[in-house]
DNA sequence: CAGGTCTCCTGCTAGC
DNA sequence: TGCTAGCAGGAGACCT
């Protein structure tokens, strides 16, 4: 499932390929990927638009064109793969870009990709960008603004750190992996934190995200090897998906339910 | 406003 | 061996 790391990854390996192609042409093979605007205008609007930049904010992609800003989530399963042009389209493939040399195709098993189209000035002001929190690696990331942020949260730290608009990237592995990282009880109610505490989850996040995408992200469904992305950083995970015993304590490793999400922690270490 | 629950989807798997 | 019920999960909708 892509988080920062792996959104990242993908950024930059689509930049590479896509930067300076003009695209000609937009198939919608299933419309409700699409959120904003009309499938219509979706297709209308980018017709004849040149990929200028790829950005990313938090998990979200962002293809900077002429005139527009194409946004594009990848939830749990969303990839990006290149096809000759023309080349048949196969399951699960439901948006194909068609460019100069070769159509760029959305594929997504599970359907929950989405994405959004806005003129380059409306982007930010829109849903769903200006409801995002800070990136993990802004300089203004600090206690204070947690403190803020959470004093009224009461609901566990796992959860609250799954909240895109109070810290933007984290998704459930990394989430388990700071929290493994900062000793920390992913029960924890997010209001009960000390300082400390809070200085150790920025520290672990910007730590564990770092590392992560300097290995390409944590690939933990195989990808089939002619679409690219392969993470190294699942080899690298201490925590989660993982049974047994914990690496620092020997105690065994706990997988629990929090929030609806599957939550590997270490009773030991994380009082 | 905080937070609980449901929904979207499909592939995989535990269990019979 | 073959079938099916149930699970996995990011984020938004809807309700209390």
């Amino acid at each position: 499932m892509p988080e920062l790391p792996e959104v990242e990854t993908v950024k930059e390996t689509l930049k590479k390929l896509v930067v300076n192609k003009q695209i000609n042409n937009v198939n919608i093979y299933y419309d409700k990927i699409i959120e904003f605007p009309t499938c219509d205008d979706f297709k209308k609007n980018l017709i004849g638009e040149t990929i200028v930049d790829i950005k990313r904010r938090g998990k979200w992609l962002m293809f900077e064109l002429k005139n527009y800003f194409l946004l594009s989530h990848l939830r749990m399963e969303g990839k990006y793969l290149f096809r000759e042009i023309g080349s048949e389209v196969t399951k699960h493939e439901h948006i194909s870009f068609i460019l100069d040399d070769c159509e760029l195709r959305y594929k997504d098993t599970r359907k929950f990709g989405r994405m959004y189209l806005f003129k380059k000035d409306e982007a930010f002001n829109n849903k769903p960008l200006n409801e995002l929190g800070k990136e993990p690696f802004d300089e203004t990331l600090d206690v204070t603004y947690l403190k803020t942020k959470y004093a009224k949260k009461r609901l566990p730290i796992k959860t609250v750190l799954l909240d895109q608009s109070i810290i933007v990237g984290i998704g459930n592995i990394y989430d388990d992996e700071v929290l493994f990282l900062s000793q920390i009880n992913p029960l924890t109610q997010a209001n009960m934190l000390t300082n400390e505490q809070l200085q150790k989850i920025i520290d672990n996040t910007k730590s564990v995200l770092t590392k992560a995408i300097n290995l390409g992200g944590t690939t933990i469904r195989s990808y089939e090897s002619s679409e690219g992305v392969h993470g190294r950083f699942q080899n690298e995970l201490l925590i989660h998906g993982r049974s047994g015993q914990c690496i620092i304590c020997g105690s065994e490793i706990v997988k629990i339910k929090v929030g609806g999400r599957g939550t590997y922690y270490c009773p030991s270490c994380q009082k």
